[in-house]
DNA sequence: TCAATAGTTCACAAGTGCGGAACAATTGAA
DNA sequence: TTCAATTGTTCCGCACTTGTGAACTATTGA
């Protein structure tokens, strides 16, 4: 088994961030992520769509989040405790994620507004 | 010849943006549509990178960009004339675009720098 | 009508992503 | 130590996507 590989912060690419960020799965790990000093084992976002992700599935998206730079995996005993490192991507391309992050928050509100909307009109 | 498609401001999603802004190229086609009023055809993009890009791959790439709705493509005659329609992504997703582009030339520079310094060492 | 021009579409090879099955690492209990 | 349980990773097959040359379409002007 490989060990987890990291990129330095000087080494994250505006495309691999993009590219991580444009599934609606890793951006739901990341607002889940997104607390301060919070630190979340892979499986407990199994659930975090309506039907639950294979583990196979979750740990590929783990590891483009990972790759890309946007969180830090670290083994804790026999699970794999994963925190955000979003002050350095932050640092290198300053109101990136926000932004990101808030148009998806966006999206969702106006999907969540919309299905309102067609439950009344039943 | 299907008709170029659009979708309308309220069905673009942040996927479909993301997706289209995680390549250079693509990233480089909008900064170079960015300017007021501006409008070009596709081939004006051929030499943006170093190798000339084939025609063939220009054309998915604008289709991406359309189908994303990041830009509007109108038959002018025999060429197809591009224009940007960021206004409208700002007003659905205000400072994605603004901290994409950034980011992108934030990057850039970095890379330009560090290829100077890498000419001064030799 | 024909040639020139600008893009699109098609087809194929190479690459990527999802998900089930098998494997690996760690822990705790017998 | 050994074994089962737990958590993720890796492998592999299949579907989908991407880049590119070749063929095709649309439009204009001679």
């Amino acid at each position: 088994m490989r060990p987890l590989l990291h990129p330095a912060a000087e080494d994250i690419t505006v495309e691999a961030l993009l590219h991580a960020l444009a599934d609606p799965v890793r951006v739901a790990i990341c607002t889940g992520l997104s607390g301060p000093g919070c630190s979340l084992n892979c499986s407990s976002f199994r659930d975090i769509r309506n039907e639950p992700i294979p583990k196979s599935t979750l740990s590929q998206h783990f590891r483009i989040l990972r790759e890309a730079g946007l969180i830090r995996s670290e083994r804790r005993g026999v699970e794999i405790l994963n925190s955000s490192r979003f002050a350095e991507v932050e640092a290198r391309f300053p109101g990136l994620l926000a932004a990101i992050v808030n148009a998806h928050r966006i999206q969702l509100a106006e999907k969540e507004a919309s299905s309102k909307k067609r439950k009344r009109a039943d």
